[in-house]
DNA sequence: TATGAATGAGCATTCATTCAT
DNA sequence: AATGAATGAATGCTCATTCAT
């Protein structure tokens, strides 16, 4: 009886740090946030935070689970609606071109930060993770062209990594700092020429 | 005069420790590395190194600068020579492929910590510098094919771009650890392929 | 009443903490044990605990109070039997030879530690209990010899308070780590001859 | 040149610590005293004081060994000259007896506090050292009595190391808060005369 | 030029203790 | 009686930076 309203009130606590730790991984990119940082934005005091969390790895690691999926299983989702392939594929990549275009509210910079920062540690599961996740979506939005006849199959695996590439050096290149739209809309016409072209060679 | 004399001492030093700090860089990335890693080093005092370069970031970006142009500009000494464009191009993604699988002897990683961690100072200009210089290789090498007759030069600075887009997206993905010789070999078929079949189209 | 009751109850959970506490300090000694290393091994909550004890110290005294006597009161009960000085004498030494060589399973290192890191607070009394614990222990020892005309009763008090000294010499130089069986041999067999010397006198 | 200047004023300010280190140890005992004491009764900044020392234990063991042998090498010194062996047996027990009753100003209980507290450590080195200091001293007295004549070779190290035992055993108690000048008095007594049995015997 | 001692702000982490439930 | 979330003072330690020599 007592658990669960426990457990739910640790998780409400936990929820709610999250959030206030969001705000600050956005802001500060991942490197420069101290356990302060998250105190303080908590609201909580030093042990009750420790409490919970022992590091901020380990408040980022969660911070990023709970919203990774978010964006990309929307897409996801909607595959099972049976949209039309197109459609599907440019809303997919306006929403990467939105997300590439708004620093601020996007963890994309602490996310790179904890990647290069945590490579040698044992977050090998996280990296790999992430990486599938870009993939995964990519590959269920082609699968669902390939389904509807409005691409060809073949090579197809190779053709989705491609995305990722070219999406991954997209990011980087936003948090670089030298990303303008109409740039990533030629990416995004080269990309989408290369489907074109493999249905046209049929 | 002194001056020159001194100014001549000056960069022998500077020269030396910027030798030293790369190795530092290429062992420990750019954010674990602290002044005394730099200073230990170089072989200085303290008070010494201080009167050469006042932060790490300092020293990096010099021993950036420094080492910068060596590996692409021999590509683009190459050029002048009007050596085969297939040929150029393969030994240029060779030597990519080969960076791209050894970690250690490579400061991409320092480099990548520095390019995000340092982004909201003003470093600006050097992030462009890093990555118009990947991009001017490209089309260096882009160029001498068309020179040639080899390939088309239509939207070709779209494809020059959309190289360097795959090459990043394959820099971020290798520091994070998921990537081996065969997915890079595929992802540069698929770039020359784009050339071909540019050139098939004509 | 439910005072009785309660007061029962009081003592049983108490037991069981002193009891899972023992097992903490003789595994860690004292300084390093924690009030949640106590919680942890009594299995209660936090709050729970501190019901019964409100601090390290608490525990320690408790834990050594109850168990103190046990192996000395053995001695002093067997001495109501009248059992031969000279075997009793060497049963006494054997005991506290195997002690001395094991360190694990003894609170001597917490003991230690208590004692002298606790001196200067109000544990005075407890202080002395301990010394005088040994000491009474050899004093009734003795006393049989002398009853039983086996030892001359001539300065007996200083030669008690000389054995009293050696062995926690002995103590100190076993907790250090340089002590072998053998040395505890020769120096019990030094002590022995102190006694027979005695006797040999009259 | 410039070298042997540096190391002495290393030396100058490792001394300072060192003093003000030691009156902290006397007062403090070992485990309650922390960096910032140290720190603070150096008159140093704190990454001043880690300059010279990274940690209390650390300057511990160079307080301790600093002064170490001062008193003890008094003795052994003393025995070069050939004094009469009662007479220098008397000055030593004497020393021991003041030194036992005035805790104030002796590190008698840091010793004690640390020799237990690090057992476990890598300071086996440390504490044979300890142990053997007292044993040796001893030993050079009683080596001199041989040579006089005062005293019987025989079974002699074992006799010396009763005087240890005894001696720690005073230690111990005289920590533990009930030791007085004439207790000590009496022991020291009892060993006398275990000489003077064995001189007796031949 | 060059040295290295000295500074002090800043950070992570632990832990005894309290208190609303 | 019992729970466990919350507090905050205390501690060890690092490191960029300064400055007298």
């Amino acid at each position: 009886m007592a658990r669960p309203v426990n457990d739910v009130n640790r998780e409400l606590v936990q929820a709610r740090i999250l959030e206030a730790a969001r705000m600050v991984f956005c802001k500060k990119g991942f490197i420069d946030v101290t356990m302060t940082d998250l105190i303080n934005a908590a609201g909580l005091s030093r042990g009750g935070f420790y409490f919970y969390y022992k590091s901020v790895g380990e408040v980022f690691l969660a911070a990023v689970r709970k919203h990774r999926d978010s964006k990309f299983s929307e897409i996801r989702k909607s595959v099972e609606d049976n949209p039309d392939f197109y459609e599907l594929m440019d809303s997919y990549l306006e929403k990467q071109k939105v997300r590439l275009l708004q620093n601020d509210t996007s963890m994309l910079l602490a996310l790179y930060e904890y990647l290069f920062t945590n490579r040698k540690k044992s977050d090998v599961q996280f990296r790999l993770e992430q990486k599938n996740n870009v993939l995964d979506t990519i590959n269920t939005i082609l699968q669902l062209g390939i389904r509807q006849g409005a691409i060809d199959g073949e090579g197809i695996d190779r053709i989705a990594e491609h995305f990722m590439y070219t999406i991954e050096g997209l990011n980087a290149v936003a948090l670089i700092g030298g990303l303008n739209a109409e740039a990533i809309d030629q990416q995004f016409t080269i990309l989408k020429k290369m489907l074109k072209t493999k249905k046209g060679e049929n």
